[in-house]
DNA sequence: ACGTTTAATCGTATATTTGCGATATAAGAT
DNA sequence: ATCTTATATCGCAAATATACGATTAAACGT
């Protein structure tokens, strides 16, 4: 009875599921949205934008950078993150190559 | 302790979330790639591709139903399924708006 | 009417995720 | 050396997700 048979897909779409399941929760969404509006790199102040409690915030930022879409940098006391952009192209264009442009021919489709 | 506080973030944040959620998973990304592909509708036929019993298909046929991500109808005794292409451009739209765009300015970003 | 085919749903076991408080760790400040 | 600040990690409880077999339901062919 194994629960979980991902490892029965292909790699990319492993790939592409674990991609998606990184934003699958609106705290990493509210988390990734902060960090790209900004220049610079943020690290508690994140904590303060949640409603959620500090270690909640500092497990979803280790998923997402376990993930890879983000990067984080010790700096001093403090950790800094940043949106790791070339992820995103990448995944970006793979999400557009499975589907997107798919979707030219087969704009008419039946249902 | 009310476990989950998805509430608590924007409507946007959930729904990113909500679509990336339905993704978040390798069958389901694979279903969406036959999907893609088929210019006509399919159903049982998904069974016979997916390593998963029928009444896992199923289940997951319907989550991606729920999400919104594609289109059902019954057809005699056996069900078509199709891609809703609307929904992927107004989340893809959405993505790009969150992210994409904030990336030309952000491009050298710190860590 | 009856059996067959196709797909949805139910019940259930197990795995994973989410969230928090408490604790640990690490760097700066005093 | 000690205290403070910032963040990560641990341990646990509750909620969700995943998967399957069994059953149900609906439509078609005979």
């Amino acid at each position: 009875m194994a629960v979980h048979k991902k490892e029965a897909f292909t790699q990319k779409e492993q790939d592409l599921a674990n991609f998606a399941k990184a934003m699958a929760h609106p705290a990493r969404i509210a988390i990734l949205k902060v960090l790209a509006q900004r220049n610079e790199c943020i690290c508690g102040e994140i904590v303060d934008l949640l409603p959620l409690a500090q270690s909640t915030v500092s497990q979803h930022l280790k998923e997402l950078k376990t993930a890879g879409l983000i990067t984080g940098a010790v700096d001093g006391p403090r950790s800094c993150y940043c949106i790791n952009w070339k992820a995103f192209e990448k995944f970006n264009g793979e999400f557009n190559f499975l589907f997107t442009n798919l979707k030219i021919k087969n704009e008419k489709a039946c249902c």
